[in-house]
RNA sequence: GGGGUCGUGGUGUAGCCUGGUUAACACAUCGGCCUGUCAAGCCGAAGAGCGCGGGUUCAAAUCCCGUCGACCCCGCCA
């Protein structure tokens, strides 16, 4: 070995010892008499000390750079009392170094390898594999190491076998953009990677697995942000013979076993269960983040009659006033609340009443319109405290819940509202079977063609489809999707119903997913599962605000790995070998 | 596809609004001093012409247009 330690383990108790050491040059302190050097590996950094007497040595360690990769033999000495480190866990020693030998010299490197970042995530990214020794890196993907050991621990305890699948899998037109890969064998053909194992672990449970799960990679070729990367991983989970009781609850146990295993975080069991038609009223988010208040409050009755014409005609329409109280709000400079306006029309509203409450009343904004029993009303609903602020608006329901689901999340930031170090998680369940497309009018499953719909409600698939709620379920940790999944329609005959709502004929479904259909008549156990969106989980965990952190190459915003430079181009001769021709007008350059 | 922020020595920023002598600061680098530091300290040096292209002007890092790149958001992501 070319250690026998490393630079995080040696202790005063050690003092004496004869160690081996390696690692990089973090940092070199040069006293004239007297030479430092932090040695730093994953495990932590230790102080070698470089003494005068053996003068060869010393010249040699002076002109030693940083990140240069150096194995030293010397003597673990416990340091004089006024020199000892309490900052550090290897603090109280230090290494009495007598040989030196350099394994590797390094440039100067670009940035200096420190927690404190000062170079920016463009430097970061081009040279990851320097910004990967940085402590609070280096932490994030040891956390992910752990998480991987205990998601595993965890559900082969609990009896799941895991099982991989293909990656190079059929192209459906469903969902996201697939990647495609061309097959050279069959030129002309395309395989996809797959935006999730959806379809196989349905048809593993139809062979038998009973319970499966995989830290899958999945594709999706969609515009990237802070939460989204080209490719990401899931903790992907089906299981037989359930229902939604049995996967929530296994599901909230995975959450809190890596929440206490990793962060130490102990979450209450069970987890809240909240309507979808809940979230969206109270929070507008069917991903509410339930760390601070400000809930949204629906006055359509209250203020349905009143002589403010925007509130009238909105309820008159079909659609609603609501509205959510901002305590200390009052306070809210002529700008802010502009800004809080600009706010409200970039999400689709036509603007934002507001009226303070403060000396007792409501006043300012749209206070001279409001009448007495409606104030009456809206303070009912409130209760609001002196100095706030009620922020309203009057749309269709889909308008308000998305403008007033984002004023809130906005203004807990601003406000500072969202406790430091707080964890929230809940289930949102009963989420709508179906939705509208927005571009053909049409309806079309909002989670996926194979989600079960909730069996109440299923005489209303031919008569009023858009009220059918599925066996759906989301997970949510501080307002961030981390898992989602459903119980599975196992009948060919229900599917056939759900296939009829979304226009998709036999046909056609059969040449997206024929297989599973025939799969589906040779004996399919009920089943449903889940799958976590792992990087985002990672993230939060890591206490970081992008997924970039918690993934060790990630894209940019552009799809592209500064590091490698990819995409790239590629030879023409391996074009040929797949049949693949350029349309040059087509092609950035 | 759309909106926004940013791009200045190796790195991070200031300067830009209100164009004008040698583009400032910190870290890193190099040299010197220093026997107890741990983001060591002190003294000194070298290092950029301001992402790229065009325009306005006597004069552009600064104003205008375009373009490239990074980031944030909307759309998109069953």
């Amino acid at each position: 070995m070319l250690r026998t330690h490393n630079c995080g383990e040696l202790r005063a108790a050690l003092a004496g010892e004869q160690v081996r050491l390696a690692g990089w040059v973090h940092h070199k302190r040069h006293h004239g008499g007297v030479l430092f050097i932090d040695l730093r590996d994953r495990y932590g950094r230790t102080q070698l000390t470089f003494k005068p007497e053996s003068k060869a040595l010393f010249e040699r360690a002076e002109k030693i750079g940083h990140e240069t990769v150096i194995a030293i033999d010397g003597t673990v000495t416990v340091r004089p009392a006024e020199a000892r480190n309490p900052e550090l866990p290897t603090g109280e020693i230090e290494v009495i170094v007598e040989r030196m030998e350099i394994l590797s010299a390094a440039e100067t490197p670009p940035f200096v390898i420190e927690d404190e970042v000062n170079a920016s995530e463009e430097t970061r990214l081009k040279y990851r594999y320097l910004d990967l020794r940085r402590p609070e890196m280096q932490s994030a993907t040891i956390l992910r190491s752990h998480a991987n050991r205990v998601t595993r621990d965890f559900l082969f305890a609990e009896g799941f076998l895991e099982i991989e699948t293909a990656t190079l899998v059929r192209s459906t037109p469903e969902g996201a953009r697939d990647f495609l890969v061309p097959s050279r064998l069959q030129n002309g053909k395309f395989y996809a990677l797959p935006q999730s194992p959806q379809v196989y672990k349905q048809l593993l449970m139809i062979a038998g697995f009973d319970r499966y799960f995989q830290l899958a990679r999945c594709y999706r070729d969609e515009d990237l942000r802070a939460d989204r990367q080209l490719e990401f991983t899931q903790i992907d989970i089906e299981m037989s013979f359930v229902d939604e009781t049995d996967v929530l609850d296994l599901a909230e146990r995975l959450l809190a076993r890596l929440m206490s295993d990793l962060c130490g975080v102990n979450i209450k069991l069970p987890l809240p269960r909240i309507p979808f038609e809940e979230a969206m009223l109270r929070y507008g988010s069917d991903k509410p983040d339930l760390r601070f208040g400000l809930e949204i409050h629906d006055l359509s009755e209250i203020v349905k009659m009143s002589g403010f014409q925007v509130f009238t005609s909105a309820v008159e329409s079909g659609g609603a006033v609501r509205a959510i109280c901002v305590p200390g709000g009052a306070a809210l400079s002529r700008k802010q609340i502009d800004e809080l306006t600009a706010k409200a029309v970039k999400f689709g509203a036509k603007g934002l009443a507001q009226t303070k409450f403060e000396g007792g009343v409501f006043t300012g904004g749209i206070a001279k319109f409001l009448s007495e029993n409606e104030m009456a009303g809206i303070s009912g609903e409130f209760h609001p405290a002196e100095g706030s602020i009620i922020l309203f608006v009057a749309d269709s329901i889909a308008t308000c819940e998305r403008v007033l689901g984002a004023l809130r999340l906005d203004l807990a930031n601003q406000l500072d509202l969202i406790p430091k170090g707080s964890w929230e998680a809940h289930f949102v369940v009963d989420f709508p079977m179906f939705e509208v497309e927005e571009e053909t009018g049409r309806l079309v499953a909002r989670h996926h063609a194979f989600t079960q719909p909730k069996p109440e409600d299923v005489h209303l698939l031919e008569t009023d489809p858009a009220k059918v709620r599925a066996r759906a379920y989301d997970l949510v940790l501080n307002g961030y999707e981390i898992a989602g999944g459903s119980i599975r329609t196992h009948s060919s005959e229900l599917l056939a119903c759900v296939l009829r709502v979304i226009e998709l004929t036999e046909d056609k479904a059969r040449e997206k997913f024929g297989f599973l259909l025939d799969a589906m008549k040779y004996g399919a156990p009920p089943h449903g599962g889940i799958a976590f969106g792992y990087d985002r989980m990672m993230m939060l965990f890591a206490g970081r605000s992008s997924i970039r952190d918690v993934i060790v190459f990630p894209k940019t915003t552009a799809g592209q790995s500064l590091m490698d430079n990819c995409p790239n181009t590629v030879d023409a001769e391996q074009l040929s070998e797949l049949g693949i021709k350029f349309d040059e007008g087509k092609i950035d350059r």
